[in-house]
RNA sequence: GGGUCGAUAGCUCAAUGGUAGAGCAGUUGCCUUUUAAGCAAUUGGUUCUGGGUUCGAAUCCCAGUCGGCCCA
């Protein structure tokens, strides 16, 4: 989509069409339309009905039983096959494609010449009754139809599809038309938003909604995108997590919360980043981050039985199988870590001699180390680069460093670790999870630690919030997006993104 | 942000310094159960943009735009 120019709605004004031109589809379909015009036909007319979609019509029909059940159905055109004097063509609608048979006989002469010159892409509705084909596909015999948008632009080619990775994420709507695996995977998206919903739902947790402009943006260490607000003359931040607002709604009294929603992080974009995407963030009231353990359990238990239809998915990445029925490997952070480098590094925590040997133990590894790392950055680069990818089958990943996150409750025993998993599947991150810290002068002396190193500022709201009381309780944060790519095996982000963003402009 | 690869007809792709081609789509015919329907004829180009090298550039060089991949 290079040098498109920047699409003229129009490129002929409807009285200019040179008359003869036959090479420019839009000149050619524009002097169709203005044609209908003329004739007394407006071909933007809304008088078209559906009794069914495709998939349903499919179902209806009643084998052995030709001509016997009607159905209207609509759509775009994208398949024509023209025989002279009857056509099979095919429409595609929500649930996919139906054919349609038009007979001159059937439908009338003038009528059957005005179909001849529909174009593909144009949407049209039919009434008629199912039928088997020769060839053994159901189809509509059309009785009637009537043209209810006229397309002014060709579709892109009907076997290889729209292949041009940018004009597939900036025309989505074509690449939904002729890209039958884009249409499913996407659609695949709102069932596993809609499956998750539904178990929540079942659980008794009420969603909410919670700002996205944020006097602070907390809750996650990351770069938030800066706005401005004119009527109140404040500069807001966009959210860069749900967590603070989903807590203060646990002080509120509301036990069980979750919010799926849009956040914004001001970074690049890559194959598994989107500045803007989607996540699910879940807060329960007595309960922990072993409660949370069995609410994932669930949400994926629910989504193989309404989404995949099986209980494992094959991982083309690692050329595994993944498997959600059996038990999910439960292992501590710091077994890992010592696992990987081969030694007890972790038996050196907090003496002198810990960041050394991290480093040291990093570099064995073929890890560049920044000078100004913290010792945890650098042994949680042993983990996101040497760990992370390897775990493919899913694993809780728990009792990480007290540094990796502030919101977390400090663990009894060992007051450096903290009552956490990570949900790791696929070698990707899928769900954090937190027993929730709760004690107010904990929190802020977290805070503290954070803010000279963090852009984020003090959320003090949500301090004097927790000093009213928030119960204590498990909460988890499920990455929509990652989800998706690990369920519908996506390469990339932008594959379950419907509109991933782009560089404006587009040449 | 760095590296690297790419951009040619509406779409999918050819053309390695010497007349820019094909398939689909379009246009005109034929064909009343087709399945990437078929048959015949035929139209269609700012080769991403701007510079440069050359007798001659889609092709080589420089800069830019947008995108893919890898890295940060």
């Amino acid at each position: 989509m290079r040098p498109r120019p920047p699409a003229p709605s129009v490129a002929y004004s409807m009285s200019e069409i040179p008359p003869d031109i036959t090479h420019d589809q839009h000149a050619v379909r524009l002097k169709k339309l203005q044609d209908l015009r003329a004739a007394g036909f407006d071909p933007f007319q809304a008088n078209a009905t559906q009794t069914h979609f495709s998939g349903e019509a499919l179902a209806a029909y009643v084998d052995g039983q030709d001509y016997a059940v009607p159905v209207k159905v609509a759509g775009r055109l994208v398949v024509i096959r023209d025989m002279g004097k009857s056509q099979f063509v095919k429409i595609l609608d929500q649930q996919g494609q139906i054919q349609l048979y038009v007979k001159k006989d059937l439908v009338g002469d003038e009528a059957y010449a005005a179909f001849k010159k529909l174009d593909l892409g144009d949407i049209i509705g039919a009434e008629g009754t199912l039928f088997k084909s020769k060839s053994g596909e159901i189809t509509v015999r059309v009785d009637r139809y009537v043209l209810v948008a006229k397309a002014l632009r060709p579709l892109p080619e009907k076997w290889h599809g729209l292949t041009d990775p940018e004009q597939v994420y900036r025309q989505r709507y074509l690449d939904l038309i002729v890209n039958p695996e884009s249409r499913r995977r996407l659609m695949l998206r709102s069932r596993i938003v809609a499956s998750i919903r539904r178990t929540l739902a079942e659980r008794k947790f009420l969603e909410v909604e919670t700002p996205v402009l944020e006097a602070v943006a907390g809750g996650a260490a990351a770069r938030p995108f800066v706005t401005h607000h004119n009527a109140l003359g404040a500069d807001f931040y966009l959210r860069i997590a749900l967590e603070l607002r989903l807590k203060r709604l646990l002080v509120g009294g509301y036990d069980r919360v979750f919010e799926i929603g849009r956040i914004f992080r001001n970074e690049g974009v890559s194959r598994k980043h989107n500045p803007e995407f989607t996540m699910l963030e879940v807060y329960q009231a007595y309960s922990d981050f072993r409660g949370m353990m069995e609410l994932i359990r669930a949400l994926f238990a629910d989504l193989c039985r309404d989404v995949i239809g099986a209980t494992e998915i094959a991982h083309a990445a690692s050329g595994q199988v993944i498997n959600f029925a059996g038990a999910w490997r439960e292992v501590r952070y710091f077994d890992l870590i010592d696992e990987a480098v081969g030694s007890r590094l972790s038996a050196l925590r907090g003496t002198p001699g810990y960041r050394e040997a991290a480093v040291a133990a990093a570099g064995k590894l073929g890890l560049e180390v920044h000078p100004g790392w913290e010792t945890h950055e650098v042994v949680n680069e042993i983990f996101g680069k040497k760990i992370e990818p390897t775990l493919i089958q899913p694993t809780f990943v728990t009792h990480l460093p007290k540094e990796l996150c502030p919101l977390a409750k400090l663990n009894a025993q060992d007051p450096g670790l903290i009552d956490v998993f990570e949900l790791v599947i696929g070698g990707m991150e899928v769900a954090p999870a937190y027993s929730e810290q709760n004690d107010p002068f904990v929190q802020r002396e977290m805070f503290e630690k954070q803010v000279g190193e963090e852009q984020q500022k003090m959320d003090t709201d949500f301090l004097l919030a927790l000093e009213h009381g928030m119960p204590p309780a498990g909460g988890m944060g499920v990455g929509i997006d990652r989800l998706c790519i690990l369920l519908t095996g996506a390469e990339s982000i932008r594959d379950v993104i419907l509109f991933p963003s782009l560089r404006p402009g587009g040449g």
